[in-house]
DNA sequence: TGTCAACACGAAACCGATTTCGTAACTTTT
DNA sequence: AAAAGTTACGAAATCGGTTTCGTGTTGACA
């Protein structure tokens, strides 16, 4: 990189101090007026940028916020980026995002690095390794060097930290309802392994709304699926099973769904219908396309820099954790029977 | 945050100068075993970690590429930024994600801060309303600054540093045979309007194909989708034309292009057939699924931020901006007919 | 016993800014 | 004319490290 003009060149070549520099361009009434004239004049034509670096050195702050997610080719985190970069820039920061591919060793790892002063806090989804782990000891160093951190979506209690979260219960509860509103009744579950807990808290809300029906929840009709495995043989299997109806807990597991029934020979809504989780573009250009959980992840995101800011910003207040839970909406589409 | 322990603490606390603990951390020999091991007993207890403001203040560089999209809800932008972050994390950089939403004034202003320092250089793919304007002030200014740069995808020949682009006269070319090569003669082409370059590039490709086959290229089968407006409708409007196949430039197009088809009743690929562009999710999972040209956004990304950091790393190196092209494949699926 | 090298450590400069405090040179007040 | 107040600027500390260049103390060797 070419030799950047600082303070101190400008100082040399026009034969002041840099105090002086410093405040020619930050327009202070301490400076006569010709000499900051003159200050500014050659800074400008040289183009001069006061090095950020060193300011942050200087202020304590980076106005960084580090954002580290389990992946990102997914329409649920894409969004939710969109919401904290969207949030963050309205207040002066920028995002410094790092993945952490669902491996526990990663997030640690990344976790030391930005945590050594590169940013001003922390935005994080945790792996789906370490909640198996459930190990969560990095998060807790976090806590205790007092790094302001937010956690959203995929969260535990553990650590004392701001969250924000979809009401998963809710949503769970709300999809399996309008399934069963609809006529359906052998309703299967496509989800996570249980230590996710997103999928752990989807599925009470299916249990509960079948409960509220008198119907037992059959074990055959819930397939917890391994992403390292083949997505589509275990998805595959439950529809052996007599089934009418299929909630799958993301995008992805209802369009395999979707494609399975297709291929059975079901009509999708007629002898078969499906609802999805996440409103991304799959489920809109499926065809037909799919209703699903709709989870605002821009307003997630939106929301959850907006709590991490404000603990930047206002660290005296005493320490009360916030959890901010997102409703989501059912979005009625075509792999659903119209609402009788 | 918490006061966080500084080298001066532990010099402090141990009586000894900053200058020794300093060198007791990198083992340095100068500093008796004894005194060493006093010093990191005692930094390893406070888990001390050394300051990375201050480090990268001293060293001149942060370890830090900056990355600026167009937008990040899209599956090939996505998996370019995991191989960006790939590459990265592999030669210990880290990344700082901003979008530019497309918009001219937040590509210029997210440019500016980023180059105030906050990185060693910058990964870019410019946004379609610079593209429009043709104004690229803002990029010549890094150049003359040294500022290591790569454009990927979305590049113009105005700026003078390294690339990495996909072959898109050639996946266009690709795309339109395949079509012709089973026997569609009458295909139609969503593009982007012409500044965005790779939309011309691929309609190059397709215009190259058809003039083979002795074709002539027939301007109401052109369609250049103004994404400001209602994306469908105006997709919608060639199907008037009797056409037998559709080549669109990305997989929101082509997924479009594919429901249109349904809705007219035209089976595909008995009566039309549909090549996409970008493999992503929505071709995989649309019904009939969608045979569209793969651009290895993985690769590109790893590609892009190798180029980068051999810039950063080999600043002495006489500038000979570099160009990488990354060769594009079919992925044949089920929307057209299988090769004859 | 004087000289020299090795050892172990500290002082101070440096990275690029900001900011407090001091002060010389005027100007105004009394 | 002395005291007090302005004006306009500079010196130096600071942020948290690294690194160069001393320097005092040993011990070995001639």
């Amino acid at each position: 990189m070419k030799q950047k003009i600082t303070i101190k060149t400008i100082a040399k070549e026009l034969g002041v101090s840099t105090s002086t520099v410093s405040k020619a361009l930050k327009d202070s009434h301490e400076i006569s007026s010709e000499t900051k004239e003159k200050i500014q004049a050659y800074a400008n034509h040289y183009n001069y940028k006061p090095n950020n670096l060193a300011l942050q050195l200087r202020n304590q702050k980076t106005k960084v916020i580090g954002v580290i997610l389990p992946k990102i080719v997914h329409h649920f985190f894409s969004t939710v980026i969109m919401g904290i970069e969207d949030g963050a820039n309205e207040r002066g920061y920028n995002i410094m995002v790092c993945f952490s591919n669902e491996s526990y060793k990663k997030e640690v790892e990344t976790l030391k690095v930005l945590s050594n002063g590169s940013v001003d806090g922390l935005i994080v989804s945790i792996a789906s390794e370490t909640l198996e782990n459930k190990d969560f000891n990095h998060f807790k160093g976090l806590v205790t060097e007092e790094i302001p951190l937010v956690l959203f979506d995929r969260v535990v209690d553990e650590i004392l930290c701001d969250k924000v979260v979809v009401d998963d219960v809710g949503a769970g509860y709300k999809a399996t309802k309008h399934l069963l509103d609809n006529g359906n009744k052998k309703i299967a579950l496509i989800t996570t392994p249980n230590h996710v807990n997103v999928g752990a808290l989807r599925r009470q809300g299916y249990e509960k709304a079948l409960i509220e029906e008198y119907i037992k929840t059959n074990e055959n009709f819930i397939v917890e699926v391994d992403e390292k495995k083949d997505i589509k043989k275990q998805i595959e299997k439950v529809f052996d099973e007599d089934i009418d109806a299929v909630f799958a807990v993301n995008e992805i597991y209802a369009a395999n769904a979707m494609r399975i029934a297709k291929e059975k020979g079901f009509k999708v809504p007629e002898d078969m219908s499906i609802i999805g989780f996440t409103d991304g573009l799959i489920s809109e250009y499926s065809s037909p396309s799919i209703t699903t959980i709709a989870q605002h992840g821009f307003t997630m995101g939106k929301q959850a820099v907006a709590l991490l800011i404000d603990r930047i910003e206002n660290e005296s207040e005493v320490f009360k954790p916030k959890k901010i839970v997102i409703s989501s909406d059912l979005k009625l589409r075509e792999s659903t029977k119209p609402s009788s």
